[in-house]
DNA sequence: ATAAACGTTATAGTTACTATAAGGTCAAGG
DNA sequence: CCTTGACCTTATAGTAACTATAACGTTTAT
């Protein structure tokens, strides 16, 4: 597997990020600052690219580059409990729920809108405001 | 229910908002200049809070500052025949299944990372951390 | 009357990038 | 050999949707 190193593109590329976006996390501590060529590129190897990849894989489920700064200082500490990493998911998967719930909501209302734009209808007779207002004591 | 006038602070309170984001919607054009006292306070009413919760609503569900935008155009418009705009309609509960899609498989990826650790062990048994650090060390 | 708790504006900071400028390096082709 | 183009470098500015701060005026309560 291991090919060896990488300049900052090649890193891109097998991460599906840019090289912008892996200077970001470097300067924001998440990536080391890597070795450099004689012409001052960045040279990276594959313990590079798993972190990266981890990284991007914690950002796609969500995860602020803040949780993720931390994940991955319990990642490196080896004997430390996992209760804080359990914890940092558990949170995050309660607050996947939540927007779930609310979307659900709004997917029926928007739906019911849509059918109801079918009938040639007029919108006052849809509940979509009523439904992103909240139930805010049902107006007379 | 109207008890009428509301300044930014109570406008707030009762929104859950700031003042600042609601200045800051003001900026934007979501919401209307209001109207002052004398010592150029702002001076809200119920209808203000209707389109504030909406706001609110829309935001927390995801949906850009833009997007809400046209949303409240929509509403606006409530005696508009729907042909008008069903077609915005019909485009945001595409935004919104695409959210809810993708917020799906967010939510069965934290759930399956959050049972495999009980939360008990160390680090290095973590399963969540091993998740994602991907599957590349099996590939020999 | 004075302090707190509001209100006002303008400006800068935040997050997680993305875009731009202005340049240096390197392999390939004419 | 030289130029073209695709890379690389840095620094700075822009984006969304707020949030924080400063520096000030007003209203309320003690």
């Amino acid at each position: 597997m291991a090919t060896g190193e990488y300049t900052v593109g090649q890193l891109a590329k097998a991460s599906q990020t840019k090289p912008v976006t892996i200077r970001y996390y470097e300067r924001q501590g998440l990536l080391r600052n890597p070795p450099r060529n004689n012409s001052g590129y960045r040279l990276y190897n594959d313990t590079d690219l798993d972190r990266l990849l981890f990284i991007r894989r914690s950002r796609h489920l969500g995860f602020s580059v803040d949780s993720v700064r931390k994940l991955l200082d319990l990642a490196d500490r080896m004997d430390a409990p996992c209760a804080d990493v359990d914890q940092s998911v558990v949170q995050h998967l309660t607050e996947v729920r939540e927007r779930l719930a609310h979307l659900r909501t709004l997917e029926s209302e928007l739906q019911r809108l849509s059918i109801c734009c079918e009938g040639g209808g007029v919108i006052r007779d849809c509940r979509i405001i009523e439904a992103l207002s909240g139930d805010r004591e049902h107006r007379s």
